[in-house]
DNA sequence: CATGAATGAGCCTTCATTCAT
DNA sequence: GATGAATGAAGGCTCATTCAT
């Protein structure tokens, strides 16, 4: 899907070029000072050229917002595929799964972080189109876990889902009280043992 | 610990009133805009005062913010305490707490929205302070496991705590998925059954 | 001459003793911070009075002001007239008339450097009431001078009146420079002798 | 030495020609208001162009200031270097320094009424900047009355080279007196005769 | 008479956006 | 296509002044 942000540069291979340099700026500033303290000046700067040429690739200062959650997402959700396209059903790739997504979420905590508190400064519209991304995540944990785990319902099936999803970004969202208590594989594997009384009672009942 | 902001009325009576009309109208402002879209007319406005009896009682627009902060989380804590602190030690204690604490979060689901999402635009100091109300509401509900499972190691209760305790938050922030799918009952349940099924298995273990 | 300042307050003696609170304090504070930057808050307070109370025996805050260089004023005639009114007519008089104006002048440097910098503040018809005061003081001067050196032509008599009023102020305003390189001794005596060979050489012309 | 103050605009000469338009302004609004009395948007109007702009070329209302007294004492002192700059060395060569500086000083009364009555409003280091270059245009007196006067010891030479600049800047500042009695041929003419009677007899002495 | 809480006009400053070069 | 100077709406905040108690 084309990202629906007007530009009036006809080249489109340019577009995509600035529109990433422009991401990569624009993500290291809000991680530092948040979408609205960020100026578009600095984000211009950030992205490596002048104010002028940052509005032939926006409109508005929100849609280097809406570029931006949008880039988070896309790299979060290939990377999310990467790791979980696998045919096997077993515990074991479960596992696996979470300990590759939990990292994932500790690589790239910063960006989801920002993902999550600048998402309410986007248009609706926006917001619903990125929330559908989101859904789209889950869905592939769902499918992830009902391989192993086939006879969950699907109440149970969404809510484990989400709960995984969320102690994910936790990690990132509560370091303050999680990563000084716990190191990463830590927190993987307590969350894990928890996961598997969890599921395995449920494959008992 | 009294509100470390100055204020340039006298009354101490009457800075504790105009401060609570002020945190009423704020809330409800920045559940609409969020508190960088707000501005201070806007926020005087709501509190039902002019924007000259705005700066008697507050030094910078920020304050405002730390207000409602400090204002929610004091309102969270206080109805936490008022149901956890009980003497019994049971599953059903346990179940009756997560339930009262899912209920707080569905009630107050936007101000604890608005918590978080502007928590950032706090000075530094003001943040710390505010997590530590945090923490302290951590380790209440801890505790009430804690009376009810006494042989968790630290590791478990800790996470078990943040699990419980971002459950609820995430009630109101993922209402988007959520409260499509789940009634608040089934919500909880299905949450309160997934925990106690890790409970047990520790029990046993 | 009555001051022209409306007030609320029936009781004449009150207005006075008020007014002279008023302007003690003010004065001190316009020396810091200069009559712009001061607040009416802080006026009243180094008044030892509440803002309402400030607002009784005032106007305008401009009327302070006003109060306060016409009180400066009032004090250096007075103190003035103490020191000239006398009747010998000799070399000796006039180096004594100038050497209590100077020390004066010494005295009162703060004051008198409020007093010119905050003059064109004033709305314009306080300005010329205020400097017609300032004429008569140099009406002193000259009659002063007159007395010794009855020769001396009225333009010269003017001239020279002048010089040495400002050279009184500049000791004050130019302090930088002055008092960096001189006492005021021999500031005094400096300008003394260079005054009398002027007049002694008027006086054999 | 450059202007120490920042500007978002990178073009240099461009700087310097908005610098002399808005300080342009910046007096002739100085003269009739004050510094503390015009607005920063009345600032920019004077200088022809918008709110916006002026601050493309300033960072602080002050800043207005400082360019402003930075400017008069630049033209002030370049004009005096004009006509102090000479080899001669005889009376005839001072009454035509005193001449000239008088009649620079009726030139600029406006500009230096403003100069000495807005300094106090500037941040300590910018005054003490500024005052540098007063001491410089002394300086530049001592020199041109010690050509003529040789054996004047420095306490003497300081404090004449301080009347005859005081004296001058009078002319401006007590305009209310001393330009309702004398024409300016008339003050230059008397002061300097009383100047050559200080000189002449110190020679002889 | 004294007090001080309330008011709002108006100030300084920022910054998203435009457009001539 | 790129640049950056220009713009002005709008925001945060102050403070002289009023008036009910």
């Amino acid at each position: 899907m084309v990202k629906p942000i007007d530009s009036s540069i006809k080249d489109e291979k340019l577009i995509q070029q600035r529109r990433e340099e422009l991401q990569k700026g624009a993500v290291s500033l809000f991680k530092q000072k948040g979408f609205h303290r960020a100026t578009t000046r600095e984000i211009a700067k950030a992205a490596g050229f002048s104010i002028g040429t940052l509005y032939e690739y926006i409109r508005k200062k929100e849609d280097v917002l809406f570029l931006v959650c949008d880039a988070i997402y896309d790299e979060v959700k290939a990377r999310m595929e990467a790791f979980f396209e696998t045919q096997e059903t077993s515990e074991h790739t479960l596992h696996q799964a979470v300990k590759s997504y939990f990292e994932l979420m500790d690589d790239m905590q910063d960006e989801v972080l920002v993902l999550y508190q600048e998402l309410k400064a986007l248009p609706k519209d926006a917001q619903e189109y990125v929330l559908d991304k989101e859904k789209e995540m889950l869905q592939l944990l769902e499918r992830v876990i009902q391989n192993s785990y086939p006879d969950l319902s699907d109440h149970q099936l969404t809510i484990i889902a989400n709960n995984i999803f969320i102690q994910g970004q936790m990690w990132g969202f509560r370091r303050w009280i999680l990563q000084k208590e716990f190191t990463l594989a830590q927190y993987t594997n307590l969350q894990f043992e928890l996961l598997k009384s969890q599921l395995e009672l449920t494959r008992g009942g």
